[in-house]
DNA sequence: CATTAATATGTTCTATATAAACATTATTAT
DNA sequence: ATAATAATGTTTATATAGAACATATTAATG
């Protein structure tokens, strides 16, 4: 029986007993004892139980699997395939910025199971959808735009200038071969700007739509972002063209 | 102190830190840890808790009950009171600092539809009771402790430092006469102690429950907030201990 | 297919927590 | 005041957790 496996079958336990014993999973399971600890520790790290003194009990997080609706044009199944391939290129160890927006708020959750990872965001939202969790997240300071719950402006900044991250997701509302990236507000883009400055790489998930679109004020060039991740959506055409300028990688 | 007492501040500190220790616990309320073993003991036969190795953790039934922690000892009316007068204090233009908490919480409710004012806090959960509001709001950046959505940590403090504010409602969790105010872990009462710094002018919100009460790491002295705003459930005694020390305003 | 590397599991040992039994101290009742 | 009861502390034995190391299994590579 392979480890996933065997978890598996101690969370099914967990469900339906709604406790379990080390020494009774370690007889049931032909391990020993040692191993249902490990597996315990596994499962702990990414929430689904509490360990006891001897045994374990279900997380409270794995009772109300909550999954609140997004409003969107693109199917929220088209933002989970985008941030499952973002999430890839997580590894453990990573200080990882995620920007606000729909699908960085998909890559959060997926990233929400994931283990010595540090999230650094921007957008409220996405650190509501982190409670609970055992990850490190740091929340930048700064104005909060209280219809998106997105942190901006000069303070925000600041505190960029003094942290540097391994890897940032960002979200973007236009990208155009020609014009670059671009936002409605120049807060927001200057904003993207320094979050790019402050990143060893930066990954720019956007949906299909979003392409051979500009807004008011650029953020930056493509060159300045090392992959684009986007669904299949995107026309044979665009891909070609926007190949050219940077790595492109369709989720599906 | 009451085993009953002792046992409803252990629940207490669970419910705002999350997870206890009993060694720790044993420290602060000044008992063995067998005691507090037993508490355990009893406390989990009443399903209120989860016994862990070394510690304990709310039970799921409680976490899903909201209404736990302040059906516990005080009412929510009790705090609506007091944030009503605390609001009181507040007048046009203000820039006003409000630390994370329950009490605290529903300051910022009240403040809600006011609009020329600019509100600062270190917690997520007043954030998003202030989303959609018309106030200038501020995001204190730093660690996220995912279990209650404080923010805290020296990356909080450094951005305090570069801040100013008329007013600072403080939040409590153990007030005394000769040890001051206190909070369960370094963290806070460090923090907590940079917004005093960093006002102008302090006022205590807290509800008579906290009186009389010590936790783990000194805040400051009482002779350091310039008021204090609690319920009328503050015994005669406790008021004129206290009145010495500062000024004591009784929300009715 | 053999060999190496990586992962998983088992074993042993030590530190720590738990739990039981008993002793002591507070509370309460009579 | 005294006895009875409850609460807490103390000591000791047992069990668990966790670290460190050894072994086995699986996956990857040439």
């Amino acid at each position: 029986m392979s480890p996933k496996e065997r978890r598996s079958k101690i969370m099914e336990s967990l469900a339906t007993e709604g406790r379990v014993d080390i020494i009774q999973l370690s007889v049931v399971l032909n391990v020993t004892p040692m191993t249902i600890r490990r597996d315990f520790d596994v499962l702990e790290k990414q929430n689904k139980l509490i360990r006891t003194h001897g045994g374990a009990v279900p997380s409270q997080a794995l009772i109300h699997e909550k999954t609140f609706e997004l409003k969107s044009n693109i199917s929220v199944q088209e933002k989970k395939m985008i941030a499952k391939h973002a999430v890839s290129f997580v590894s453990d160890g990573m200080t990882v910025l995620i920007d606000s927006g729909t699908t960085t708020l998909e890559i959060a959750r997926l990233l929400k199971t994931h283990e010595q990872i540090t999230v650094i965001t921007n957008d409220i939202k996405i650190a509501a959808e982190l409670m609970g969790s055992k990850l490190e997240v740091i929340i930048l300071g700064g104005r909060l735009q209280t219809e998106t719950g997105t942190l901006y402006g000069s303070l925000t900044e600041n505190i960029l200038k003094s942290i540097h991250v391994d890897l940032f997701f960002l979200g973007a509302n236009a990208i155009h071969s020609s014009f670059g990236i671009t936002t409605p507000t120049i807060d927001k883009s200057s904003l993207k700007r320094e979050m790019i400055r402050t990143a060893t790489e930066t990954i720019l998930v956007a949906d299909s739509t979003k392409f051979n679109q500009k807004a008011f004020s650029k953020v930056c060039d493509l060159e300045d972002v090392s992959t684009i991740i986007t669904d299949q959506q995107l026309s044979e055409e665009l891909m070609e063209k926007y190949s050219e300028l940077a790595e492109i990688i369709i989720a599906e």
